[in-house]
RNA sequence: GGGACUAUAGCUCAGUGGUAGAGCACUACGUUGACAUCGUAGGGGUCGCUAGUUCGAACCUAGCUAGUCCCA
């Protein structure tokens, strides 16, 4: 069997079979526990990137994992709606064959934009399928359905009739190319280099004062010159005005301590309608507010018939060159300045002085603060706490209009006097407007849209029916777990936690959010398109198959963390995948998957307790560790078990075992080697989905998938490994049977012995305890270190001479090699091991001579330490007798 | 300016009080019937620096240095 060039055939097959099994159903009406994910929805317009791949598979475990666990499990998938990307994308469409938005009009480019998401809206859900998803997409939703849309529609009205919802003066993040407003969290902050002029403004004498800015154009909107109260320079002016150039105008010169003596200098000029802070100076003085803009950013009728009509920064060139002739610029500074860019558009955005809709955060945010606080929801890992503690007791009121046609037309409509009538549609608005006016009047739904995240903010209950009462709100809410980046803290988690708490009796939405890292490229760089560094998940898939992008950023999960992927890393656990393959293969060819029943409570041989044991304990860590989503020590525990232990070790057993004699060993091994793969391949499910899958079927034969398979118990042995307590007998187990092997292959190495030179193998306890060996241990090791005979000596008995002698901790090998040695090399490799042997005695006899050691640490750290004391003593002597002889 | 995180082998990273670990890379050897996408055996680290707490510190505390990110 390949699977290496055959991936997409053997991922497309089984996710086909999972979704024709219904195996991604959730059931409300189930008796099983439930366990809910919801997923944060990609942005419809989006592609799957590297970081979607990654949280999506974590997800993906989660949900796979408690599936097996026996949990009704929904992982809630959809996309949203994205306002300005989707408008943007489809706006670029029309663009192409010459057609604005305005000219189709609003009914009929909404009808494209529809037209868009059907044809092409399903992108990113199919990448989603390739990277082998399991979300139960019966339920799929879509930000603009009737059932969400009806949600957001119930929670303005709730808001607005509270009056957490209203509307608003204020200054916005105006996007000038894409005229409309945005929130904070839509602004980016950027350093760029910028000019800082220091413009002279004309006093009444004749004299002047001078001002710094890196924004001359917006001195059209000048209404004040402002200084700081204390600066000395300054006093003599305060209450004096100011003659602005180009408008003639008068404007005083006020005191106001926002104003930085350091800074420029030291006098700032104010303009209220174009900037947060001078607004907030302006409310305090009571300054007049000039807009000098029009919505896409060119000069207004304010700015005089020298600049109206000219582009912001335009304006900004002309008004420097106008003021340079006339001699009133002091100086010009190259400074790094901090400017705010639109996310989406990538353009300047500015301050802008306009109505909008506000949601009234600030109240919300405290329950969400409270459910954090009292751990109705935690962050994984902790210290996001105090993050989203600062954010949510900062938090400003929240912009939520949008001057665009795509997305959900606010609930609002306007009488002839602009009183505003909020109703749940426009049946119910004229009822309230007739009833206000005494009449039937004409009304004016609100032109505005309402901002994405809003209507996501609503995602945990409106996926599930709400407002209506389905039973599915009440089984998977609140759900459990919460999976995302910590970019979208602010932007979804809390505001979903705000929404959720209000509209759902005070329940936190999420037991915990478990916030994982960004991946980043492999130099720790972000990834971008421009830097051409950006690994495409699609890619990766096709080429090395999407198991091994999953268990790759699974296994690089550690929390706290970034990711720093490299192709490389891929490679390697695809090699993994293949290293499962060869293990059940050689299983198939030793007819392991025909044995048909037997009964654990008999297993006999060592090397089968060993693995069961083994398995055991892996299990109880697998749980552990996903239990705290420790994705990382997952990973490496089923890699190290499957390919040290299983495969470097248990393997090599077997091939011992079928080389033997007995039918009854044969039969437990076969037997045992079967139920252990099963399991692997069960434990690895989660993680590696098809390929587990595509090995169950065609090794273990099995017809049920492992999709819906139980998660492997844990065996019950009536034999525990241990060491038998016997004080005489010192019984070499497993662990001590590797060591040995171990050191017979290093001995071959060293010597440079094949394989086809047969060794005799002496073993000496250098403790006063006969060293015991079961024969099917024995066999083990003749088998592969291909041993002729392997002699036990009893405790009086000496070493012979003439071997070649390897001290372990308790005991000793003595090999009886065809080539000669050289006595003198011997003697010098024997120093170098008593040199450390010592060094060690000394380490551990310093800390057992401390008394405050042995009056304070815990009594089994002092008793292993004493012991392993005897151990060293016991070898010393061994070696001291070697090098006498 | 405020906050968070990071510093461990050549590289990427695990490791929250008891003698430093993995993968990759490197060196030597090797196709013995699962596997060369492999095997066996090796080399390689003052755990960023300084001080403190402790019987004992990579781990806890403080400071310092260097870097990354978020917010203003």
């Amino acid at each position: 069997m390949k699977i290496n060039n055959n991936y997409k055939a053997i991922e497309t097959k089984w996710y086909n079979s999972w979704l024709e099994s219904s195996s991604f159903d959730s059931d409300p009406k189930s008796k099983n526990d439930p366990y809910c994910i919801m997923m944060p929805p990609p942005n419809v317009t989006g592609s799957l990137h590297i970081g979607h791949a990654l949280t999506f598979t974590l997800q993906d475990v989660l949900s796979r994992f408690y599936r097996m666990q026996g949990k009704d499990v929904l992982w809630q998938p959809g996309t949203d709606h994205a306002g300005i990307a989707t408008q943007m994308v489809v706006e670029r469409m029309l663009a192409k064959k010459n057609i604005t938005r305005r000219e189709l009009g609003r009914k009929n480019f909404l009808k494209k934009v529809w037209e868009w998401k059907n044809l092409s809206g399903n992108k990113i859900t199919d990448q989603l399928k390739a990277l082998g998803c399991s979300p139960d997409w019966k339920r799929e939703r879509f930000t603009m359905d009737e059932g969400l849309s009806k949600a957001v529609i119930q929670v303005f009205v709730n808001l607005y009739n509270a009056g957490l919802i209203y509307k608003d003066k204020r200054l916005v993040n105006w996007d000038t190319e894409l005229r409309t407003a945005i929130s904070d969290l839509e602004v980016e902050q950027k350093e760029v280099e910028s000019n800082f002029w220091y413009i002279k403004y004309p006093l009444e004498n004749n004299n002047f004062i001078t001002i710094a800015t890196t924004r001359p154009e917006t001195m059209l909107g000048d209404t004040a010159v402002a200084v700081n109260p204390k600066d000395e320079r300054y006093k003599k002016f305060i209450g004096l005005n100011v003659t602005l150039p180009f408008l003639n105008k008068k404007i005083p010169i006020i005191a106001d301590e926002y104003t930085e003596p350091e800074k420029g200098s030291g006098a700032v000029k104010i303009t209220p309608a174009h900037d947060f802070n001078d607004f907030e100076v302006g409310k305090r003085h009571n300054l007049e507010v000039v807009n000098i803009l029009n919505s896409d950013g060119t000069i207004n009728e304010n700015g005089t018939d020298l600049f109206k009509g000219l582009d912001r920064f335009e304006a900004r060139k002309k008004i420097i060159e106008i003021l340079e002739n006339k001699k009133l610029i002091f100086k010009t500074e190259k400074i790094i300045n901090t400017l705010p860019y639109g996310d989406r558009s990538g353009s300047i955005i500015e301050p802008w002085l306009m109505d909008q809709w506000y949601v009234n955060a600030k109240v919300l945010a405290k329950s969400a603060v409270d459910s954090v606080k009292s751990n109705e929801t935690s962050f994984v890992p902790r210290n996001w706490e105090k993050t989203f503690f600062d954010w949510m007791n900062n938090i400003q009121p929240w912009c939520i209009s949008r001057q665009l046609w795509w997305g959900h037309r606010i609930p609002a409509w306007y009488g002839p006097d602009k009183k505003v009538f909020v109703a749940m549609d426009v049946k119910e608005a004229n009822k309230s407007a007739e009833s206000f006016y005494g009449k039937k009047v004409i009304l004016h739904q609100d032109e505005d849209v309402l901002d994405t995240w809003f209507s996501s903010a609503l995602w945990p209950f409106s996926t599930l029916g709400w407002p209506e009462n389905k039973p599915e709100l009440k089984k998977y809410y609140p759900t459990n777990v919460l999976v995302t980046g910590f970019d979208i803290i602010f932007f979804w988690v809390a505001r979903m936690m705000m929404m959720g708490i209000y509209f759902m009796n005070g329940k936190s939405p999420f037991k915990e959010v478990y916030i994982h890292a960004l991946v980043r490229d492999e130099k720790g760089q972000k990834m971008s398109k421009s830097k051409g560094n950006v690994l495409d998940p699609v890619d990766l898939i096709n080429k090395y198959g999407a198991d091994a992008l999953r268990f790759t950023l699974c296994s690089m999960a550690a929390q706290g963390r970034d990711i720093k992927l490299s192709e490389k890393r891929i490679a390697g656990y695809r090699n993994f995948s293949t290293k499962v393959l060869n293990a059940c293969n050689y299983l198939k060819i030793n007819s392991c998957f025909e044995i048909k029943e037997s009964n654990l409570k008999n297993i006999k041989m060592s090397m089968n307790v060993w693995i069961l044991n083994l398995s055991n304990s892996l299990n109880d860590q697998i749980l552990n560790a996903i239990k705290n989503y420790k994705y990382n020590e997952y990973c490496d525990l089923v890699y190290h078990f499957v390919w040290r232990d299983f495969c470097d070790w248990y393997i090599e057993f077997m091939k011992a075992v079928f080389n033997s004699k007995s039918e009854q060993n044969k039969i437990e091994t076969r037997y045992v080697s079967k139920i252990i793969m099963t399991s692997i391949l069960k434990f690895l499910h989660p993680l590696m989905p098809f390929v587990t899958e595509e090995f169950n079927k065609n090794f273990v034969n099995s017809n049920d998938m492992l999709i819906k398979s139980c998660w492997p118990e844990k065996f019950s042995t009536n034999k525990i490994f241990q060491k038998d307590n016997v004080n005489d007998l010192n019984q070499l187990e497993i662990p001590e049977i590797t060591k040995i092997i171990s050191e017979i292959r290093a001995i071959r190495v060293e010597r440079n012995l094949s394989y086809k030179n047969k060794l005799n193998l002496h073993i000496k306890s250098s403790q006063n305890k006969r060293i015991f060996l079961s024969d099917e241990n024995i066999q083990l090791i003749s088998f592969i270190g291909k041993v002729d005979n392997i002699n036990l000596l009893t405790q009086e008995k000496e070493l012979d001479k003439d071997l070649l002698v390897k001290p372990i901790n308790d005991f000793l090998l003595g090999f009886e090699i065809l080539a000669s040695f050289n006595a003198g090399e011997e003697k010098v490799r024997f120093r170098k091991e008593m040199k450390l042997t010592e060094e060690e005695i000394q380490k551990i006899e310093n800390m057992l001579s401390n008394n405050s050691f042995l009056a304070k640490a815990p009594k089994q750290v002092v008793d292993k330490y004493k012991k392993q004391l005897n151990e060293l003593i016991n070898k010393k002597k061994e070696i001291q007798n070697l090098l006498n002889c």
